[in-house]
DNA sequence: ACTCGAATAT
DNA sequence: AATATTCGAG
């Protein structure tokens, strides 16, 4: 199970765009109404720090006007970052948690709250790793493909870890079913979709992630006219501008949507800014064979047991 | 020194 | 259960 076979595409692998050409994935994360309707208004996040490398001193002015990774709501926890600028209405009583610290400062020990995946995001990274080949996906790389503001390194790691393990259960009983992805139809599902994966469930796996792809067989090109993706949208600042400005618009006070009972909230994502990221060429394989776009349909259908899916995220928003 | 990845912790 | 954090290995 070696991979010698890969010494074709060691080739032109340096000779690829830069992560900033290329960024063709399809995602505009979570829609700016969703967003917005969970909190997001919130300037004052600590957000990003992703550049490793001995980067220079990220251009990250005191921004405050982008609101890049919307960190939000205070958990029923800790939190010590209340957004002064918006009472948000839900007042739930913060119950002090005698962390005495919790004052209004920040100070410099803020700890960001857990990312919360969603489908979107969920699928972004699915899309990154996809087009990066299972061989270059690591949580660097996928992070910097994915070009969301606020993730980190290890946020992608740590999806990736368990990521793998779904892939690897699917590898498991799978066989011939509907190999993944989507379940779609077989309804061979059964627990593999239990309450566990439904994350996964939502984003389109691969195939070859499943079944080794054979390089032998078929034919690809060993060249991609990868040149597609170079834009430069230097407005994306005004489109965050907007964003803001929607915010202001609408007060939309989430209700409904699922939050579960334990404690997150959600926290708004949108495509990071100019990336500073001018470094390191992130070889990424144009997609392989076969890729499905995916047709997002909400999970379920699912054998004719009845499984109802609440579909709790906009299902049309992709 | 850095990153990955499994294990472990919250 | 979902993320985060730790820790050993290349």
């Amino acid at each position: 199970m070696r991979e010698e076979d890969s010494n074709w595409f060691s080739r032109w692998e340096e000779e690829l765009p830069s992560p900033e050409e290329l960024m063709p994935i399809t995602q505009t994360l979570i829609t700016p109404d969703l967003a917005l309707a969970f909190d997001i208004g919130n300037p004052h996040n600590s957000n990003n720090n992703n550049n490793t490398t001995t980067n220079s001193p990220t251009p990250q002015p005191p921004n405050n006007s982008l609101p890049t990774l919307s960190q939000s709501v205070p958990p029923p926890s800790s939190v010590p970052s209340p957004p002064p600028s918006q009472p948000l209405s839900s007042d739930f009583d913060s119950a002090e948690l005698g962390s005495g610290a919790a004052g209004d400062e920040p100070a410099r020990t803020l700890k960001r709250p857990r990312l919360v995946w969603t489908p979107q995001l969920h699928k972004r990274f699915v899309d990154a790793v996809a087009h990066l080949g299972i061989k270059n996906a690591v949580p660097k790389t996928i992070m910097q493909l994915m070009s969301v503001d606020g993730l980190t390194r290890e946020n992608v790691a740590s999806h990736l870890q368990k990521y793998r393990l779904y892939l690897k259960r699917m590898q498991g009983l799978s066989s011939g079913g509907g190999g993944g992805g989507g379940n779609g139809g077989g309804g061979a599902l059964s627990a593999a979709d239990a309450a566990t994966d439904h994350l996964f469930a939502s984003a389109p796996v691969p195939h070859h992630f499943l079944h080794p792809v054979r390089p032998n067989s078929d034919h690809f090109l060993p060249f991609v006219p990868v040149a597609a993706a170079l834009q430069h949208h230097h407005n994306q600042q005004m489109a965050a501008a907007a964003v803001v400005a929607a915010q202001q618009q609408y007060h939309r006070q989430v209700g409904q949507f699922g939050s579960p009972p334990g404690g997150q909230y959600e926290h708004g994502f949108l495509a990071r800014q100019p990336q500073p990221v001018h470094r390191m060429a992130v070889p990424v394989p144009a997609h392989s064979p076969t890729y499905v776009e995916d047709l997002d349909s909400p999970v379920g259908g699912g054998g004719g047991g009845g499984r109802k899916v609440l579909t709790l995220f906009p299902t049309g928003d992709d």
